[in-house]
DNA sequence: CCGAGATATATCGAACCGGGATATAGCCAC
DNA sequence: GTGGCTATATCCCGGTTCGATATATCTCGG
């Protein structure tokens, strides 16, 4: 092994590759569109380099398929070293989840914006929540077969349920929070 | 306005010079420690050219302190255009939230996992949760005349327990779906 | 029926970001 | 008094993002 430690996104290319060979386009639109898409996300620029990688330490073989006219299809497949290397990956302890939101960042600003920006964001978030929450529930008849999927949905489910629970008991307040809109001669 | 749209890190450096000046030292430790920590993150290797680009743009100006011995202080103030320039960066839509969460790939990867890795992190993450909603409620007094950061915090708290308590209702489902210790021969 | 746009697929490059190494000087603990 | 921590900034390498590019088929609107 020449990389003790795996980049997150080989990690992930190792995880969907253990469920199956795939090219990277279909790696890319996994975590993207797919099951992954919750606590994931890369991109081509990732993805690539990182399988090259992976094949070049023998986590990874490539098979390819020409069609004429289309691009070389790149088929990856995972050995039982990158098996292995995957679930070396995996056991190691996996410490706290990194959140990134700029709603949250709309909020912790509050005082500093225009009663109407703290909204917008409000509404456009509880959207989203909304629409992620209904496509979750669509799946979820589809993937009942694979109970990993399942157990994560229902996490989703459970988190954002939450969150757009406390979204709408509590909006008003952030709202109230910000700038007024009238009264701006006092910084 | 040379660049009309602001990187996330140019955004956060704004925000938090919004509540009054400070050094890319203290900027870090406040996105790392502080507030700003359950929604961003951010390092030295961003955060100090982001201030320099930010005063190039006119957004930020700089202050040195010069002590004796130790390095210069440079101290960031935001101006009104940098003012201007985070409002309309923070009046577009925030898009949903980005979560990286190794935790939520243990999960899914856990039918091609040992039970006990998938254990020990259902046992590391509820550690962790735990630990991060204590220490939420800690500080919630200190804070209580700030009520932005106690919207974000009960924001926090309340998807921090549903979280947690998925978490410990479903654990066993979760650890059952890994790959039993014995039976490997079948794989 | 023709062109616009989407789909499938990979590559490239520039800018950006993360994490560690480096420098320095007081301060604290042992 | 030595080693480690705090405060403070800079530099660098590799990894990442995001957009551009290439190209062939397929689909849809006009």
């Amino acid at each position: 092994m020449s990389t003790d430690t795996l980049s997150p996104v080989s990690t992930l290319c190792l995880a969907i590759l253990q469920c199956g060979e795939a090219t990277g386009y279909e790696i890319k639109k996994e975590s993207v569109e797919g099951d992954y898409r919750y606590f994931v996300d890369a991109s081509y620029g990732s993805i690539y380099p990182a399988l090259a990688r992976l094949a070049n330490d023998g986590y990874v073989t490539v098979r390819e398929e020409t069609h004429p006219g289309r691009p070389i299809r790149k088929i990856y497949s995972i050995t039982p070293e990158g098996t292995d290397a995957l679930i070396a990956a995996l056991s190691q302890p996996p410490g706290p989840d990194q959140r990134r939101s700029r709603f949250l960042l709309v909020a912790k600003s509050a005082p500093h914006l225009p009663a109407a920006v703290v909204k917008a964001a409000v509404d456009e978030r509880r959207r989203l929540l909304t629409e992620e929450m209904e496509h979750l529930r669509r799946i979820t008849a589809d993937y009942s077969d694979e109970p990993s999927v399942a157990w994560i949905v229902g996490y989703g489910l459970a988190c954002m349920g939450t969150s757009l629970d406390y979204l709408e008991k509590n909006a008003d307040d952030l709202v109230a929070i910000a700038k007024p809109p009238l009264a701006d001669a006092a910084e």
